[in-house]
RNA sequence: GGCUCUAUCGUCUAACGGCUAGGACACAAGAUUCUCAUUCUUGUAAUCGGGGUUCGAUUCCCCGUAGAGUCACCA
């Protein structure tokens, strides 16, 4: 397939929409894999909804991302208002178009001079890529408004010439676009201009099967990324929603699926968006991380109610880091556990109902009492600077008082959970100073 | 409702018309273990229905059914 053109083309009203960043992603995977080139365009005809604060954004987005395009150039249909009057005024001159007095529909009471496009009302059948020939009537689409004035061209003209202006030869784009098809391949035709390939990609759904939209939850790129999915999971959970290797390989690269890519292994059916295999994906590439790429990763974002926490402090922070990283799939995750949940013994006073201390074989719970004074009066002069020497310190005591006997019970007292990491781990954690106070509280909790 | 598209485990998906319908996530069980997590092992679970074509349909055709998308002077 030589001399390939795709193009992004998303509409600045609004943020980086996930599925607009994964139709970035396969008209760049199909650019790429074949030695095409990749274009980006701003449809921002729409004056009141466009803003330059969203554009920044989605390009800002889609560049973080790893997703880049032929030149950094930035077209913008708002800049070409001239471009399409030359073809609104050819078409008008060659019949195919024709200005229309109406009442205006934005501005009820107003009389505006609009564009409206002499439809044919032919059949038209086009080629997709992905479904094969899709036949439309276009009677039913009626005389399509083409611009709301000679000067202001609507989405179904700028992007048919800019395709064109563009160069671009194949235009894959989510199947919500399958109906807008023909109205753009009648207007095609009206200038004689070629009509591009299309290939129209399986829509992202919510898990009610309907299309993903903000009703259903985030939908942002940035809501994602802010919540730490890091960009190797985005692009490799969106290339394989919809499409497939032909292997049983999941984990690629940006590189490795532009290797892999190829559009004849594109689904047709949507496929619904699943924020858990999501996280799977997210967790593998964190796994991969250094432990200082972890310790910065879950330093961004860092919610001030974390760090306010009353016994929050980095060193103490750096030593839960290898006991959070793989209990967690996102930082949001630690983040929300840490501030309230089930983390939040690492950075607060646990706080727990007296008999969770008792261990299940004990009759009563003074019986663990002892056992607790004795593991303090041992911890006392303990050396904290490794959880080994805290487990080589401790492990002959539990050996002869019974494993579950005094670690249960020590455990509790450390974190406050009935589920938590092991006592060894917990003090290594806190410290001594706070793993002293926290036994002593427990013994003081029993005694009343 | 009109038009268009789609249909394999709960979810993402594999299977030149031909092995017992495979893998992953999730879930469950077991091992390890004081509990949780991690790790390892195992398991439950699907071809929407009905007709054809064929020696043989997940696969091809038709009819249903269900779901989705779209019907702007938005994109």
């Amino acid at each position: 397939m030589p001399n390939i053109v795709t193009r992004i083309p998303p509409s600045p009203t609004g943020h980086l929409h996930i599925g607009t960043a994964r139709t970035a992603l396969f008209n760049y995977l199909f650019a790429k894999r074949y030695g095409g080139k990749l274009v980006f365009r701003s449809e921002d005809t729409d004056k009141t909804r466009s803003t330059k604060k969203f554009e920044a954004e989605i390009i800002e987005g889609l560049n973080w991302l790893g997703l880049s395009w032929d030149n950094d150039t930035i077209i913008r249909q708002s800049e070409r208002a001239p471009l399409y009057r030359t073809y609104l005024e050819k078409m008008i001159a060659d019949g195919t178009a024709y200005l229309s007095e109406e009442e205006s529909k934005n501005n009820p009471g107003e009389t505006v001079t609009i564009v409206r496009l002499k439809n044919p009302n032919k059949v038209i059948t086009f080629s997709d890529l992905i479904r094969g020939d899709i036949t439309f009537d276009t009677t039913e689409l009626g005389d399509v408004v083409i611009a709301r004035s000679i000067d202001d061209a609507l989405y179904h003209l700028t992007v048919v010439v800019d395709d064109f202006e563009m160069g671009v030869t194949h235009v894959l784009r989510g199947d919500d676009h399958i109906s807008n098809t023909p109205r753009q391949i009648l207007i095609q035709e009206a200038i004689g201009v070629p009509r591009p390939i299309y290939a129209h990609l399986p829509l992202i759904l919510a898990t009610d099967r309907s299309k993903m939209s903000k009703r259903h939850g985030a939908v942002s790129l940035n809501e994602y990324r802010e919540a730490g999915y890091t960009k190797e999971a985005i692009i490799n959970y969106l290339a394989l929603l919809g499409w497939n290797p032909g292997t049983d390989q999941e984990l690629f690269t940006l590189n490795e699926l532009v290797e892999a890519f190829d559009e004849r292994h594109i689904h047709k059916a949507g496929a619904v968006f699943d924020i858990k295999k999501f996280s799977w994906f997210n967790k593998e590439y964190l796994d991969r991380l250094s432990l200082k790429d972890f310790t910065a990763y879950i330093s961004e974002n860092f919610p001030p109610q974390l760090s306010a926490l009353p016994q929050y402090n980095e060193d103490r922070l750096t030593r839960a880091i290898p006991t959070i990283r793989e209990r967690i799939s996102t930082r949001q995750e630690f983040h929300e556990l840490a501030v309230a949940g089930e983390y939040d013994y690492f950075f607060s006073n646990p706080t727990y109902e007296t008999p969770i201390l008792k261990w299940k074989n004990d009759d009563s719970l003074t019986a663990v009492l002892p056992r607790l004074e004795k593991a303090l009066e041992m911890l006392k002069t303990a050396d904290f600077t490794a959880k080994e020497g805290l487990k080589s310190l401790l492990w002959p005591l539990a050996e002869e008082l019974g494993k579950g006997e005094l670690l249960w019970p020590l455990r509790v007292a450390l974190s406050g959970q009935e589920r938590s990491p092991d006592p060894f781990t917990l003090a290594f954690i806190l410290g001594s100073e706070e793993t002293l106070l926290r036994i002593k509280i427990a013994c003081d909790k029993i005694k009343v």
